[in-house]
DNA sequence: CTGAAAGCGCTAACAG
DNA sequence: CTGTTAGCGCTTTCAG
């Protein structure tokens, strides 16, 4: 009976049942069960059917880390993003997990609240799990950083890095995701100058690639079709939706046009603010958001906005992956378009 | 140099480090590099420093799957929710994470999609990876069967369980996380009276133990109060927040005073198409959703709804989970309570 | 305080 | 087509 004679045979407390157990009731060795249940082709149809019947009656299922051990891959994928909670981060974690639960891979989750120091953590966690690849997401660290840290295993990058001076200029070639920010913001600019206003705002995001290139982008557009342009400071995420105060009583007195926020989440939260001040878009201020997240479109009014694929984000995040996993080398760098939707939130004047 | 002499000393390949190449490093011992790593008591204090120094130096991190395969937990949970995109979900996995990498736990992901066969799979997974617990919410198996597919791995229940007939009221004693459906819809039906509707409908969810217990409180509270009540079917899911229309005609004909909505994603909906057919609330019909995710707060009108404390109930699911792992038995069920918030979308007429 | 040896559960060589 | 033997990287007895 092998190595494991001397384990308890009446055990008090259930135990799992292992290949060594299957083997015995099926009467073969344990490597014919791996391979049966592996369905080897070199296994008669016989055995297999015997082995299987006998793995089902014990209830039998392989354990994933032995195997693994042993071979090379753990079939797991790690996915860091800042807050799954958020809108768009749920989306895109729910189309990774899809994705890759359709291919056989397992995600482990980590939330990275936008701090460096949570982020190296997960980045540590993964590294310790043996995840075969990673999906980081709008995170604060540089893409050096993230890789040494996990190194060898591949991570794909979405929505860029950490922006420290001119740092997100040099975006990697290879194993990258974003989205088209700098033609969307285009767009919203073309069409607000279209509408007639001329006293227009940004509305300042967290300090990640995609508000540095849509504030840039915004100003320098705005200023290139005559519009004279604003800064206001970053109210909080989904969590401080009523914590906008401060900003949005700066804006009562300035009283631009219209506004172009980071993202839907900040542009719906000062919408409330407003409204709470009795000013009203698009009469009073107008208003334009950024992700088209599923309540953008529900809004009263409803959200004027820069539509971005977040679910083909994840998936593509996914499948890139997948295919460094493949090839041994990360795909070239993506980017996603982008598109207006205009909705009730501006308006010509 | 051990059984380790064939491998390759200068593999093409990156490779990790392994315990064997701390301790060669370190001139001592793979154990003690084991133990020093881990600050087992009875290293001493200098060679703890010249091991964590080798460690550093070679970027040692150890090897989860190794440890774990010897030792007994993995550090792993599962947590199985129909959809991470889905505002009340997004909390709750948000939660659970933030609470379980706090103790050092990592957590594994996985959407049901609310399909009974995607979520055996998931379960099926996550004991093949060999999770130390898993947190089901609002899942379609019985909590029967959930268990028979991951025995003898806990599982916490939040949400309750499939509800065919009668099924839901035995709910388990202990292991299991609901929040209290029946207070809250006796206060929103206490409200709409209080507010003078006399004729109101319910806007049914999804099969989960929580819409049918929301219905049966809403329809014999309504009877109580002397209030003509009516039922509508469930108009789908965040995704399909445009696709209301066939209900929503029947309401505009129907004109009950007031909808009663399974949840708040469903109530925001609505309102949209009501607001489509030239119809507000709560002027024409009063709407109350459930939940209170932080769009209800930002809604035009502002929705009353019944909050319930979703990163509560995330964080109660893995210290109930952590409180299992460690006593070897679950903690008694609980139920956390809600709250009526009155907003706009009601009035009194 | 430290080390040698024996596995955790599984799979990948090698035989036959 | 099937079985035997040797580990995957780590921790844990059991000896010093």
């Amino acid at each position: 009976m092998s190595r494991q004679g001397n384990r308890r045979e009446s055990p008090l407390v259930e135990r799992r049942a292992r290949l060594e157990d299957v083997a015995r009731l099926a009467s073969v060795s344990p490597t014919t069960v791996s391979r049966a249940l592996r369905n080897d082709a070199r296994i008669s149809e016989s055995t297999r059917v015997s082995v299987q019947h006998a793995a089902n009656q014990l209830g039998y299922i392989p354990d994933a880390r032995a195997s693994s051990l042993r071979g090379r891959a753990t079939g797991t994928i790690g996915l860091l993003l800042p807050d799954v909670a958020d809108p768009m981060h749920g989306q895109i974690a729910m189309a990774v997990e899809q994705a890759a639960s359709a291919q056989g891979y397992t995600v482990l989750l980590a939330n990275g609240f936008s701090d460096p120091v949570q982020e190296r953590q997960a980045l540590q966690v993964f590294a310790a799990q043996r995840t075969d690849g990673i999906v980081l997401v709008g995170s604060m660290l540089s893409p050096q950083e993230a890789n040494a840290l996990v190194r060898p295993c591949p991570v794909v990058l979405v929505g860029g890095e950490n922006v420290s001076l001119a740092g997100y200029k040099n975006e990697p070639p290879t194993g990258s995701i974003r989205v088209d920010d700098i033609r969307g913001i285009e767009a919203v600019v073309e069409h607000l100058r279209a509408c007639g206003y001329r006293r227009v705002a940004y509305v300042n995001g967290p300090d990640l690639a995609s508000n540095v290139t849509r504030r840039d982008t915004a100003l320098r557009s705005l200023a290139n079709a005559g519009i004279s342009s604003a800064l206001y400071g970053y109210p909080g995420g989904v969590e401080s939706l009523g914590a906008l105060n401060a900003t949005v009583d700066t804006m009562v007195e300035d009283r631009p046009h219209a506004l172009i926020c980071y993202d839907d989440v900040t542009a719906l939260g000062i919408m409330d603010a407003l409204r709470s001040r009795g000013l009203r878009a698009p009469d009073d201020i107008a208003l334009v958001g950024f992700d088209d997240i599923p309540f953008a479109g529900v809004a009263n009014p409803r959200l004027t906005t820069v539509a971005q694929p977040s679910e083909e984000v994840g998936r593509s995040a996914f499948s890139m992956l997948l295919a460094g996993l493949k090839t041994g080398e990360l795909p070239p760098s993506i980017m996603l378009p982008v598109r207006l939707i205009v909705r009730e939130s501006t308006i010509a004047i």
